[in-house]
DNA sequence: TTAAATATATTGGTCACCCAATATAATGCA
DNA sequence: TGCATTATATTGGGTGACCAATATATTTAA
């Protein structure tokens, strides 16, 4: 019924729904913490959901977030580090809060 | 920089990030409560999420997870009574599992 | 200095979700 | 009976997320 990816064996993905659509809400929410590098969010994104993106997955989807003005990103050597514009910091605010009343009953069974 | 929805005015849908690519797994978690009929399905969303799905949303989402074999339906006049089968209780069972550990984090800093 | 590894990026294709528009069936009421 | 309402359902068009494949730039190591 559930599936394991290679990325992180300790997580079961569950079959009977995905979860696509989370992507740029998990991405500013991981840019609250710090500043980072693309594929130091998708590592981070690989130890939350179980599955780590693809670069055909996860560029496209930082570029959308700077063409929106939501992230900012810098080139440093071979890296380029990506940190929230103030729009950013507003935006994910609101998406948390909306998130947490919209879900928060599915936590409030489980926990 | 967020949206209200008519059906639901006290909620703030944020713009910065859809959340789209839940339905299902929203539809099974509900159906975890009661047995309910489509219109009723696509109204607690609204309660939860501040948009209602239209006809052409609920519609063939609802046929899916019947394809699958996750619910089942029963016609009672003009209405079809949809409910878990085994299979959708086990499903929804697991992904509720993975939903917590994926996006607890998010809620631990909110409550 | 050359090869391997790492990071970034695009292309093309699929899928779930989203809506508006349209259609049909069943119910309820005048 | 006939009309409005409610519920179900499909079609067509669009978008974000997803992957595999491919390409380029930078750094590291042999």
């Amino acid at each position: 019924m559930s599936k394991k990816n290679a990325c992180c064996p300790e997580i079961d993905i569950p079959t009977c729904c995905d979860m696509r659509g989370m992507l740029s809400f998990l991405i500013l929410w991981l840019l609250t913490k710090r500043s980072m590098y693309g594929q130091e969010i998708a590592e981070e994104l690989a130890k939350m959901r179980g599955t780590k993106p693809t670069p055909g997955t996860i560029y496209p989807a930082l570029k959308e977030l700077r063409i929106k003005g939501l992230i900012k990103a810098k080139k440093e050597g071979k890296n380029v580090i990506y940190s929230l514009t103030d729009s950013g910091k507003n935006g994910i605010d609101e998406a948390c809060k909306y998130f947490c009343s919209s879900f928060g009953e599915i936590f409030q069974e489980y926990k």
